[in-house]
DNA sequence: AAAATCAGGTGCAGCTAGCGCAACAATAGC
DNA sequence: GCTATTGTTGCGCTAGCTGCACCTGATTTT
């Protein structure tokens, strides 16, 4: 008698309904996933009704469930699904932040993800200024790019003196130095949540960066801004902040949860108009 | 023609459809997402039944459509899902261990697991080196796949052997007379701890492999890494042994008692058929 | 031991929800 | 401006889902 008109799509509704229970409680204590009658009983829906659901979804691959216990789990396909296709998600939802970014401080934009030991760019927006470099498909060194800094910032320390050494061929013997440097740069990152790199390298671009984390918290990709005129460091770590601004919304719109607790509202991205 | 009745869950059948088409191929030319049209045509499908289907779909966040273009691609509620799924956690733990490889190597590597008579790769860790493609959430055949051996190499020999005669579509007799070469290679995998494959596809990568094991000591997956230079058997060999100590580790951190095998061959065999 | 309990699966009638066709709306193209 | 293309909607018809009851099989109770 109440209601029952926004009933479109059902089925679909029932399985994202499961899936969300079977995604559980965030903790991994439920390692051994749910039976049929308790899906049923939390979903208040009809066993039988969840028991040809599951079915179906375990033909799909959506779901899988264990020989012997009987119990359903989220499947592989949903794993590969997301898998094949977050890069180009990632450079998709990544391209307005950046166009706003080149559009505000009028510099370069870039988004980068480690490659080996190298920082291949994924995206570059120009500012309106002259000669727009293109970087995109093009790997740098860590040390050379500024987007390096964040991409290894929560890194295990001796993972990065690793993959410093293999990176510098061993004849920069200053580079055994500044290994100490780097680590401290890495820590001052960590928890400023941006990096600023002033010009290093002769041909290196001086530029702020900042983490962008995927849906699971790890750190996937950076963003950065180039830095081609002169600032003080002052307007360096102003820029920083907008970019950890920014990287964080857009982290957001990847689905990361806004505070570490599992998924929540609707991760708006701003759409271009 | 007749028959229609093998058609239950068509509903969730469509929509898998659907997810497929826009999680692409893993290239990087679908990145501007697709429309309903195009869609539709791929699928064989009417338009408006995709319409409305990605309607739904979007409104439980399974996609999302681009406000501007009007196309849609996967939405942040799949990746979510996806984080929850057994097979991150897996790639989660692994990604550190194959982040020390790839730049030990400076080669790609690889973690894979077995899904049905294929090799799924859940997580690669490229190089620096040249262009690569995305290879997460690809399956290959397991007989192209490096890691393929170690995956098997504790299966029952007519297992193997029916799994092989599945796989190939039976055109191949070289197949048949190979057999009992690949059974041989899984004993030496076996005991060497390690797999090592030469280029046997055109295409199929060489590399070397080794097997992962979950708590009860079965295995569950293999890393593998890529050997794309010339490299002299032994050097094969000292690159086994890293990779199979790699493994172990790895193994070790998933929860295996360190204390060599606990070994399968228990009261549940893998699949009693 | 038999019987009770619980989890999961199946058969079936009734009815809802999704299918397909075609008209319509909204853009893009010329 | 008009036409071509892409995306959405109205609606009758039927495929397929729902929900009840019953069945199987494993585990526990007394």
């Amino acid at each position: 008698m109440s209601d029952k008109p926004p009933a479109p799509s059902a089925g679909l509704r029932r399985d994202m309904e499961i899936l969300e229970v079977l995604a559980g409680h965030g903790d991994d204590r439920d390692t051994d996933g749910f039976g049929v009658s308790w899906i049923a009983q939390r979903l208040g829906r009809e066993k039988s009704q969840v028991s040809r659901a599951l079915r179906a979804l375990e033909l799909e691959g959506m779901v899988e469930r264990d020989a012997v216990t009987r119990r359903y789990r989220l499947g592989w396909r949903l794993f590969a699904l997301a898998a094949r296709s977050q890069q180009a998600r990632l450079v998709q939802v990544a391209a307005p932040y950046l166009r706003r970014l080149a559009t505000a401080f009028d510099e370069d934009a870039y988004l980068c993800v480690l490659r080996g030991n190298r920082v291949l760019t994924l995206l570059s927006v120009p500012s309106s200024r002259a000669y727009h470099r293109v970087w995109e498909g093009i790997t740098v060194p860590v040390i050379m790019a500024a987007a390096g800094r964040s991409l290894l910032s929560e890194w295990d320390g001796e993972r990065v003196r690793e993959l410093l050494r293999a990176t510098l061929p061993s004849g920069l013997d200053s580079a055994v130095g500044s290994e100490d440097d780097w680590l401290a740069e890495l820590a001052h990152a960590r928890t400023a949540g941006y990096a600023v790199s002033d010009v290093e390298l002769d041909d290196g671009a001086a530029g702020v960066s900042a983490p962008v984390r995927d849906h699971r918290g790890i750190i996937t990709a950076a963003i950065s801004v180039s830095v081609t005129r002169a600032a003080p460091p002052e307007r360096l770590h102003e820029m920083g902040a907008v970019v950890a601004e920014t990287a964080r919304e857009l982290s957001t719109a990847l689905g990361l949860p806004p505070s570490g607790h599992p998924v929540a509202a609707c991760p708006e991205p701003p759409g271009a108009d």
